[in-house]
DNA sequence: ATGGCGGGTCTAACCCGA
């Protein structure tokens, strides 16, 4: 099962261009996020055409995120809930940045993080606060004991390996250690960063700046990020970041992140209680 | 670097992103 994370920046614009990427990957879910539009402007047909099913949950300019499938989403929920959340998350309602629903008993959870501005700014707060809400979000998931994927566009570089020049923006906003503590609790030790199984050298990146020329310069950083619960890592085949609709005219600036699950893997609890079974 | 580019919409001496 093919599983991907693009932050296309205008769903509007690039239509044709994630259009093309799907024909030719063929995922069975994406993630998009910084869709830009208002849910009743959603341009659902053509990903209809393809045979996907769209979830989606905009706002106007600003941020939206959706979920396109091959089979239809179950127990869609749209935005942070009101539960037991040290935030209060009422400020956090107008944003439309997460997006989670079910498929095959995996919980799909996709996030568009605020990016923060500066440290010094208002906005930083609001994406602490923001980050520390999905560490509500992810310890209600876990009561409830499924299994997640956690993706999309996090804004912060997990560690050093992620940015191509370190020493000019390690502590800014991206690449702070308040922003990473926020990060790994809302990571705790139940899930993994799927790219960092397969690689543990620097020089991949998922966004590169409009500007300077980042991308043919290659100046870029790993902000886009599939997370997935521990006891999936057994049914993992890959992890890539695909840069090649960065190429394209008029791109994102982000590339999508895709993984491959083979949920047909049976992992040892199953041969368990197989075993049981068989016992009685 | 009040910078760069490229989305958006109130089409601008605009706002926002990362």
């Amino acid at each position: 099962m093919l599983i991907a994370t693009w932050n296309v920046n205008s769903i509007r614009t690039r239509l044709s261009q994630i259009i093309d990427w799907m024909s030719q990957v063929n995922p069975d879910i994406l993630c998009l996020q910084e869709t830009k539009v208002m849910d009743d402007s959603f341009p659902i047909e053509p990903f209809k055409n393809l045979g996907y099913s769209v979830e989606v949950y905009g706002q106007k300019s600003y941020n939206g995120v959706a979920i396109i499938s091959k089979t239809k989403a179950e127990n869609v929920q749209k935005g942070f809930s009101f539960k037991d959340y040290d935030q209060n998350i009422e400020i956090f309602l107008d944003q439309k940045r997460l997006i989670s629903a079910e498929f095959n008993g995996i919980k799909i959870i996709n996030v568009y993080v605020p990016n923060g501005s500066s440290l010094e700014s208002d906005k930083f707060q609001y994406k602490i606060n923001w980050l520390n809400c999905l560490a509500s979000f992810l310890n209600e998931q876990e009561e409830e004991g499924k299994s997640i994927c956690l993706m999309g566009d996090f804004n912060v570089a997990p560690s050093d390996l992620d940015i191509h020049d370190p020493d000019k923006y390690e502590g800014g906003i991206m690449a702070s250690e308040i922003e990473r503590n926020a990060l790994n609790n809302v990571l705790k030790e139940r899930l993994i960063d799927s790219f960092r199984i397969f690689e543990k050298n620097t020089g991949h990146w998922s966004w590169w700046d409009y500007r300077n020329n980042a991308y043919e310069l290659n100046k870029g950083w790993r902000i886009d990020q599939i997370y997935i619960s521990k006891e999936l890592s057994s049914k993992l085949k890959s992890c890539v970041i695909d840069s090649s609709p960065r190429e394209n005219v008029r791109p994102s600036d982000h590339a999508p992140v895709m993984i491959d699950l083979n949920l047909n893997v049976i992992d040892d609890d199953f041969f368990e209680s197989e075993d049981d079974f068989f016992e009685i």
